[in-house]
DNA sequence: CATGATAACGCAACTCAGTTGCATTTGTCA
DNA sequence: TGACAAATGCAACTGAGTTGCGTTATCATG
């Protein structure tokens, strides 16, 4: 806990970004979870602190960190949008349809990253990033199918 | 245009749907189209129709047809989700950042298939379908930066 | 061709994610 | 400590998608 809070500040600085609680409070969710985070889940976490956050202050929080680069989006396939550190190396996720249970993956990308370059050079586009997740059941919700 | 509506009588046929004009419109506008279709942009195209349609039909429609298998969705980075025939081969997309535009790629995909078994193995999951879309910017939208 | 079952439709009112304008509060630095 | 920009809250909005319910149109059957 500790440790976070200064390792935390330290990356405001960096970024010029002031320390307030809303901030410091999401930044700590990042650190901690082990899944993307979605605006929805972030407001119930936030509204046990005393008078609550405002959505549009964490939509406001969500759009400078972002603009750092200290925060990343992805899209898991549903109406929204996912949140997670950018310090994370490149990786893909693996979704349960189930019980939308979420596993970071790291996968050889070689390959893909041959192909990247190939549709590159035919298609005359420059392809800045890639999207890439899979679908399926966890090994408990193909239990109880 | 007359091929056209053969076939899609056909498929409609074959799929126990009635011949509606909303679905006429709908599918001719699928089998024309060579990108994606957002709701939006059926609806534009559809608004021009004596009567218009309202977008509770076409939404019902859609569902329809992705339940016959004849259309399928993807997510391309916003919000919305946009439709195509499902009878394309499976392939993804190449998406301007900056004007757009959608291009359909197919790549060679063995490798990511043999990722996709060693993941699925490695972790218990039954992986059910992937998405893979490729971000950045077309020949176009280069030069006009 | 008439007709009845039911698929398809339109409308209004809703949900849910995300946005905007504007007035107020708070963090930081001199 | 005070000034000023950054951060915040609130209310009202947008845009995609949904729901309930009453009406209309398609088509198999006679």
């Amino acid at each position: 806990m500790k440790q976070y809070t200064e390792e935390i500040m330290d990356i405001l600085k960096a970024n010029n970004l002031r320390m307030t609680k809303t901030r410091m409070a999401l930044m700590m969710m990042f650190l901690k979870s082990e899944e993307p985070l979605s605006v929805s889940e972030m407001l119930e976490a936030l509204s046990s602190m005393k008078r609550g956050v405002n959505k549009t202050t964490v939509y406001r929080e969500l759009e400078q960190l972002q603009l750092k680069g200290i925060i990343s989006t992805v899209q898991l396939g549903d109406r929204k949008q996912y949140y997670e550190l950018a310090s994370r190396d490149h990786h893909h996720h693996l979704i349960c349809l189930e019980c939308k249970q979420i596993e970071d993956i790291d996968m050889n990308e070689e390959k893909l990253l041959a192909e990247e370059k190939k549709m590159s050079r035919k298609k005359g586009f420059v392809i800045l990033r890639h999207s890439l997740e899979f679908f399926g059941l966890c090994k408990q919700c193909q239990c109880q199918e």
